[in-house]
DNA sequence: ATCGCCGAAGTGTGATCACAAAAATAGGCC
DNA sequence: GGCCTATTTTTGTGATCACACTTCGGCGAT
């Protein structure tokens, strides 16, 4: 199955959008959104077949993936592939994000408006109604729906991509932590106090709320890492 | 005069180190040390012919440059160049500076050898030495060594990679603020109560000099870029 | 049946060519 | 002399080819 595509919905010829972007996009949202598991090998050539264009875009998409540490190239082995997470790894990747996210979410709070608000309770039934279906997918796309509606309200471009980029590296295995706990465990999310505290523009209440919605997630998969002592190198197929 | 090159010290023909990497690494180091001023443009064909390569090393290098804002492309322009830095800008990075760093500081105590002592004394004398000679690229240089000798203890690899990409992005920046008030204005540092903490093995005195001493440089910078309202848009020519 | 070897297929990397668009330059007009 | 315009050059982007190396497949020997 092709978990990644490109939505060639802008115009005709003339595109304004690179193709490596679109690749970047593509490969991204895949990523976040947890589409290709830890460890699992891609490909340029494969790649670039599945999406219809050529070798070359693609390698600067992954290029800036790689940079990114989205994806890893294994040293001796020329292989390409989603990097796996150490528990030394997850612990920094917490740190941070409990760094830059609550940061976001109180320079947001200024500049709420009611739209935004409109659009976050969007979100969040977006969010209950995938929980309640127990689909992992929807739960994911809504959750990142979110966050990333108040972090854009931020206006902090580096603080954003900061996120995105901590997103980018924490996807795939949070993909694989909900998809065997079953949506039934997740936390109970700190996103009603979230948008109580934004409406009433208490920037303070707001940061609190954010740091403890990432702790709790983060926790989760910091437990599941450490049970996992020694996951059996079984060979994975393409899923 | 060329800014880069590219040092083949290692084997003859069957190098294990990509070319592009090898690019990359030149091209950071100059970008750390300042060696190429904001604003200035850059061209991969220039690049690769001064370095002796084809354009295809240099491509990748750069999109993973650009990848972590240490250059940028302007949209509808398609010139390559080092990014201005706003305020808004330096604020975060000096925000994102003091969250990283400081933490890097405080990880490496438990790490420190005399050895590591030993290294750092000579780093801080070579800062020493340059600020009385006055030579800011000695000065950048040395205080590159002096931190990174601390960060590198501190085995946090996500950290590690985040302080790299911050000062890839503010050293273009910092060298013309040096360079305009020479260094005789330049902080007192902290180094001296660093390494005196590190070895008492007091984290949180070295985190705290860390945090002071990232905090006054940042802040001359920042007064630097208040200074400069609007600088006239005066066409630079190759340095 | 199992182990080892060898060939075929696939990998990332680098070089080269083609192309559209933007910058730079030169030229002409007011 | 200054400004606009047309031409030339340079730019980044994408495609294609060549190459060294790894991986996987199947065949044969023990």
């Amino acid at each position: 199955m092709v978990v990644v595509s490109l939505e060639s919905v802008s115009g005709g010829s003339l595109n304004e959008a690179k193709i490596h972007d679109q690749v970047y996009d593509a490969l991204s949202e895949a990523l976040i959104q947890g589409k290709i598991p830890p460890l699992k090998p891609v490909s340029l050539r494969t790649l670039a077949h599945n999406l219809g264009v050529s070798p070359m875009p693609v390698r600067e998409a992954v290029r800036r993936l790689i940079a990114e540490k989205a994806l890893e190239l294994q040293p001796s082995n020329k292989r390409l592939r989603v990097p796996d997470l150490t528990e030394k790894r997850l612990m920094q990747l917490m740190t941070a994000r409990q760094w830059v996210e609550p940061e976001l979410a109180y320079l947001a709070t200024a500049r709420v408006t009611k739209d935004v608000i409109k659009r976050l309770r969007e979100d969040d039934a977006a969010v209950m109604t995938a929980l309640g279906k127990g689909d992992v997918s929807a739960y994911m796309q809504a959750n990142q729906d979110f966050h990333f509606s108040i972090y854009r309200l931020a206006d902090a471009d580096l603080f954003y991509d900061m996120a995105r980029t901590l997103w980018l590296q924490v996807g795939p295995f949070m993909r694989v932590v909900f998809g065997r706990m079953g949506t039934v465990h997740l936390p109970k999310d700190h996103h009603q106090d979230m948008i109580r505290a934004l409406e009433t523009g208490d920037a303070e209440a707001v940061k609190t709320s954010m740091a403890a919605d990432i702790h709790e997630g983060m926790e989760l998969m910091l437990d599941a890492i450490k049970a996992q002592v020694a996951p059996e190198p079984k060979r994975r197929r393409r899923g």
